[in-house]
DNA sequence: AATGAATGAGCGTTCATTCAT
DNA sequence: TATGAATGAACGCTCATTCAT
């Protein structure tokens, strides 16, 4: 966007509401759930009245969709980021350990989000689902495409199993959401770990 | 049982409609989440009434308590008496696969349960918390010795952080939840296909 | 009743688990009022089960009806039995004094029921309501015949409006209920410090 | 009220709902009991709906409360400001035939509150009977002086239990709300022949 | 852009009552 | 006589939502 249409400082304000709402809610999702959560809290958390949302958003669903759709692109975009970065003839296992790492990051660092996306996936209306599973989808996929070039290239081996692969490394990466603290290591070390054991194997 | 004390078939009866609802109850907890299942809903899929509910539980809460217990016991019971059935000498590897095979195999199998657990577990009341916390504790140092014997009988490297690969491997596991589809792989093929790339890694 | 037709053991049985059952509802209608009663602490108070109460009595209400009716007669008939034990010449006043005196302790003594009738007497079935109103006004009557024989007498003056002077005197004596403490005066220690204060005033 | 800091109509507004509320509470308590009565009886004669009460009051108990708070004060601050207002050497029967006339007026006027408190105090939580219990404390003490005075000039009996007398006295004027008739004799008349009775005695 | 006031629908829960045993 | 199990109706209360201001 290039030119504004609205004066840039009552714009600035209203976007600067609405992201408030937005993350109030994420927190809120991920402390007690969506339907625990009340949208005075929600209103209590970013200092507005309950009423006020309305003027940003059509309905609590509403909330939870844009939460959760931010919490699967948030993690989509930034890998995708990190390992286009990446110089064209990188090898393939350095391309998964960047994705595994940007990953891991990324999940645990816009944790509300993110896990707001896992909670409620299961719970959430069809319309908000479906929209949420295309882009699941398609950030398989793209995964897919990563394992798919290593092992191509002999950097895995041909009798794996690349969807097994796939699920197996991204439910450890997941998981972390559930026990990963802060005063541990930091995520870019536990990445380098998680991505020994994928590849070199825990055996002798 | 030779001598029944009670009449059979009034206890029975009994029991059987507090099993009932607990079924209902996590059936519901996973497809809809606690907050958003209601009694009636429970009562319903019970074939009873809301009311009936009140003469087996005090609350929702204590059911929701019942079903996240059950949940982790379940699984912790079967991995227990499954690794106890192998031979006094069999391998830590072997003792891992099972624990592995049935772990998963529990997991899914009492999936409503178990789900409820991991679902809850954050948002749930302090005292039903700590309870679940302390089974959880005790079942993690019992993975915790299974990958000790392994590693000391040179079975697993000895540069391998084995807390971190038992969240690891433990995750993966875990996450299987969230896309396990009966339709595809059995519970032990998917752990034989995860335990092999557990020990033997998926480089070349 | 000179004979029984039912076996005595089991009459009398009976009939104590029926009295165990109004003294445990008067008991409980007083410290936590009718509506706030339940079935179940009755029971519980009574040290039966709550649905065993409907083989002695049709409702809750029934078991209110008959618990205000005897804490209405139970008054009643003792002032009327105790002013009858009097020498048939005795004083107007004394007559009073007498019925004070009675009045005072059995209101006391039985608070549990005289206490259910004062509380609940607006709030009741008009049913019920009535059957206690003619009670209460025929042993008004009775008062009022009291008084009367005092002034007619020339122990109470001629001035004195008796309708009057009788809600005044047992307003007083009914008031009790709210404050008497079994520690302080003795019922008719107290009866007496009321009839001189009714008789003598307090003036110089 | 000479400067208005909050919008005058809005501010009066939302006061005249929550006084209408309490209005109605109070007569339904009364006509009713506390337990007996809910809070879509209240709602309706109140003329908004039931969950609007909570806009108001944070339970049903709050609104209790403030009832029998109401009750309480009310009469106290009656009492007390028209004995004020007499002159400083009145005599003390006139403060005293001022405090009845007072008393029984304002507990009459004020019934549905006044009512309220008396009924249900023994039935209340701690925490409001405590507060309760202070201000009847404070205002016992109040009459105490009253007869105190009186006694002290000689207007009444150096044998009196003034202890006894006050209960006596109010004791009768209480429990007027049990059976006072707008249509019988006005308040002012029915505390003239109280006092007469308290004070000059009914025998010749 | 924001809110105070109100609402309707529905929630978890209670309880008098019923009835087969 | 007595009770375990069940129920239906209603209760106190919550909350997403609306709307005039």
């Amino acid at each position: 966007m290039t030119a504004a249409t609205v004066p840039a400082s009552e714009s600035r304000k209203s976007d600067r509401t609405r992201q408030t709402i937005l993350d109030a809610a994420a927190y809120l999702f991920r402390e007690h759930g969506f339907s625990a959560t009340t949208l005075r809290q929600i209103a209590s958390q970013a200092q507005i009245k309950a009423g006020s949302i309305y003027y940003y958003f059509g309905s609590k669903d509403e909330i939870l969709d844009e939460v959760m759709e931010h919490g699967i692109r948030v993690v989509y975009e930034a890998v995708e980021n990190a390992v286009s970065a990446l110089s064209e003839d990188a090898a393939g296992r350095l391309r998964l350990e960047t994705a595994v790492a940007t990953h891991l990051y990324t999940l645990l660092r816009y944790g509300d989000y993110t896990s707001a996306n896992i909670q409620n996936f299961r719970h959430v209306s069809p319309t908000i689902r479906d929209r949420n599973r295309a882009i699941r989808q398609n950030y398989s996929e793209y995964w897919t495409g990563l394992f798919k070039q290593a092992q191509d290239s002999g950097e895995i081996r041909q009798d794996i199993d690349l969807s097994i692969a796939r699920l197996y490394l991204l439910g450890t990466l997941n998981w972390t959401i559930e026990w990963y603290d802060p005063n541990g290591d930091a995520t870019d070390v536990l990445a380098k770990k998680f991505c020994a054991l994928f590849f070199e194997g825990a055996a002798t």
